[in-house]
DNA sequence: CCGATAGTTGTCAACGTTTACCGATTCTCG
DNA sequence: CGAGAATCGGTAAACGTTGACAACTATCGG
C-alpha cells in the first residue's frame, strides 16, 4: 500500500476500490492518524489560514467579530489566526509586513486596518486576498461587508432631536477610525434635517474607551448651560458618560440623556439601559469571512468586490428621554 | 547562487560572506519576499502554531486570555489561532480530534478544557504538548498556571463577614467549570473560620452569564428574610445581582452588599464599582505560553511540570458594606 | 611558490503529500 | 471468447526549504 492510496482513500479520490478505502479509514482512526497540513500546504500552496486583524477595541466587538469569523470557518478546512495590531495609522507598512510573513491564505480587516490605503497598497502589490469590515474610504477596493454607518448616525441623533433635546453633546471615537467621521456625517444629517445648528464647542473627541469617555463627559457636563443629552459615539463611552453624569449628581435620563452605538453587551447590563443602535458585528464578520472563503477556493476569479450593507437598528431603551424642562 | 545559499543569508546562518548576505538582504526586502512556511514546517516538524481554546467565556476573559498569549508570542515565529468550543464536558473527544487535526504545535487550554480527563488523555496518547490555565484536577499533568482560587474566595467571604453579614447569599458560577468549586470552598473555610454556618438554602447555581445571574438573584432576593449579602463567582453575575437588587428598589451597598470575581472591566464600569477579585488572567496567559514555547523550543527534555500560582488581590471598593440594621 | 587552513559556495537528499501518468487487472459486451 | 473500457494500484516528480556534506577559493606561513 502506497502512501498515494492512502490519499486517495481519505480524500474520497476515485481509483480506490470501497473495500480498501475502508479499511485504510479504519486503520487511520485507530491510528489517530491525520494528514501533514504543512506537506498538504506545500502542495496546494494555500495554509488554510485565515488572519484576523483589530486594534485596541471594546472586548465584546472582539469577541463578536471573531465568533462570526469563526462560525463560518468551523467545519471548514481553514482555521482562524489572530493578529491584533495598534497603531495601524503610524505604520501601516509593519501590519503589512507582518500579515505577508505571517503566511496567511487571506485576512479579515477590521477598521481601522480596513481603511489604510498603505495596508491596502501592500497586500495588492503581492496580490494577497483581504476582505474588509465596515470600511469607509477606497470603496472600490477588495471584499467589502457595511452598515449605512451615516444612516444609522442620522437615525440616533433624529431620536434625541425628536424628544426635543437641542443642546446636545457629541463624543467623538477614535479620530483614526473612518467610522468616527461617517457616524458624524449622520448626526450632521438629522441636525440639518432639524433645523438644529451643531455647537462646535459640544463636540469632543474621545477614543472609544470608557477612561477617555469618562474624561471628556465630565469636560462637557462641565459646560454653562449644560447639555440635555450627549451622543456617544460608542457604548463604551454612552456608559461613562452615565458614570459621570452619577458622579455630578445627575440623573439619567431625567437630567441627561445619552445615546450610545454597537448594541454591545454593556449596553444592556449598564443601567438604565442604553439607546444605542445595533451594528450587526457577527453577522458582517460571519459575512466577511465567507465572501473571503469564496474568493479563496474559486481562485480563478476574484469574485466581484461587491459592497454589501447589514441591515442595522436603533433600539430606543431607558438611558434616552425629554429633556428636562 | 543557490537557494541553499538564499536560506542561510536570511537566517543568519555561518558560511555566507557579508556581502552576499547583504545583497541577498536587500533583493529580499525589494521583492518583498518571505521564506514559505509550510516548507520550513514541513522539515522542521513544527507549524508554529499554538491554538487556544475556551468556552463560553465573558468577552473580557476572553481578550484579556488572548492578550497575554499574544504579548508573549509577538515577534516570534509562533502564531495564534482560536479554537472556542462549547460543552466540552458534553464531548471532549470531539475536542480532542479538532485540537490534533488543527496541524498545531501545543494548546493553550483555559476553563473547562483543562479540567477534561478525557481530554487531556487523548492529548497524552498523542504527545500533544498543552499547558493548562487554572486547572484544578489532575495537578500531575501537563504545564500548568494556576492562582490560589480557594484563598481568594476565603478571601472575599471573609471581607462580607468581617463587614458584619450573616446572611449571605451565593451565586456559584457553571459547574462544569471546576473554579466554581474552587471558589466555593474557599467561602466554606472563610465561614467556618468565622464560626458561621453556610445556609445551603441561599446557595444557588448560575453559569457566569449576566442573563441566568439576574434570574438567580432575583430568586434570591425574593427569599423571606432577605440575604443581605451576595457572594457571585464571577462579576458579571454580580452586576446582574446589582441590576435585579436596583430592580426591586434596593440599593447597594445600603441594602445589599454585592462582590464579585475576575476584576473584569464591567467591575469598573459598572454601579457602583464591584467589590471583587482580581485574577490575573494575562499574566497566567503569557506565563502559559512562555512555559509552552519553552518546552516545544527545548524539545529535548519536556520541562518539569511545575505548577506556578500567580498572585490574587482583593479588590475593596464601592459595593460593599455594612449589613443595614 | 606550495600546501595547509579557513572561509565560502554549491550539490544532494529529505520532509509528507498530491498530481500526472502508466501498467495491470477486472469487467462488459458484441 | 476477445477487444475495449473501466477500475485499481503503483511509480516518479514536484511543492520550497534546510541539513549534511562536498567542493571550491582566497589567505597565510614556511
Amino acid at each position: 500500500m502506497t502512501p498515494k492510496t492512502v490519499s486517495r482513500a481519505l480524500n474520497d479520490a476515485p481509483h480506490v476500490s470501497e473495500a480498501v478505502r475502508r479499511k485504510v479509514k479504519e486503520a487511520a482512526a485507530a491510528l489517530d492518524y491525520h494528514p501533514n497540513i504543512a506537506a498538504q500546504s506545500l502542495i496546494a500552496r494555500r495554509s488554510f489560514l485565515i488572519g484576523l486583524t483589530y486594534e485596541r477595541p471594546s472586548p465584546s466587538y472582539v469577541v463578536e467579530l471573531q465568533n462570526g469569523a469563526l462560525s463560518r470557518l468551523e467545519n471548514g478546512r481553514y482555521r482562524l489566526v489572530v493578529l491584533p495590531f495598534n497603531h495601524v495609522a503610524s505604520r501601516p507598512d509593519e501590519l503589512g509586513k507582518l500579515l505577508l510573513r505571517a503566511g496567511l491564505d487571506g485576512a479579515l480587516l477590521a477598521p481601522p486596518a480596513c481603511d489604510q490605503p498603505e495596508l491596502l497598497d501592500i497586500l495588492d502589490r503581492q496580490n494577497f486576498p483581504y476582505a474588509r469590515i465596515t470600511p469607509h474610504h477606497d470603496l472600490d477596493r477588495g471584499i467589502i461587508v457595511a452598515m449605512d454607518e451615516v444612516a444609522a448616525g442620522q437615525e440616533v441623533a433624529a431620536h434625541l432631536l425628536a424628544l426635543g433635546h437641542r443642546r446636545i453633546g457629541i463624543i467623538l471615537g477614535d479620530p483614526s477610525h473612518a467610522a468616527s467621521k461617517g457616524r458624524m456625517e449622520g448626526y450632521r444629517q438629522a441636525f440639518g434635517e432639524a433645523g438644529v445648528a451643531i455647537d462646535d464647542t459640544l463636540v469632543v473627541t474621545g477614543d472609544f474607551t470608557y477612561d477617555v469617555g469618562y474624561r471628556v463627559a465630565l469636560d462637557l457636563l462641565g459646560r454653562v448651560p449644560r447639555p440635555t443629552a450627549i451622543l456617544a459615539q460608542n457604548d463604551d463611552m454612552a456608559v461613562a458618560a452615565i458614570a459621570a453624569a452619577r458622579d455630578l449628581g445627575l440623573t439619567v435620563p431625567g437630567d441627561l440623556s445619552v445615546a450610545g452605538f454597537d448594541n454591545s453587551e454593556v449596553s444592556r447590563t449598564a443601567w438604565p439601559q442604553l439607546t444605542t443602535v445595533n451594528q450587526p458585528v457577527r453577522q458582517m464578520a460571519w459575512d466577511a469571512a465567507d465572501r473571503l472563503i469564496a474568493a479563496l477556493d474559486g481562485a480563478t476569479e476574484p469574485a466581484p468586490p461587491v459592497r454589501r450593507d447589514h441591515p442595522h437598528e436603533l433600539l430606543v431603551r431607558a438611558s434616552t428621554a425629554a429633556p428636562p424642562d
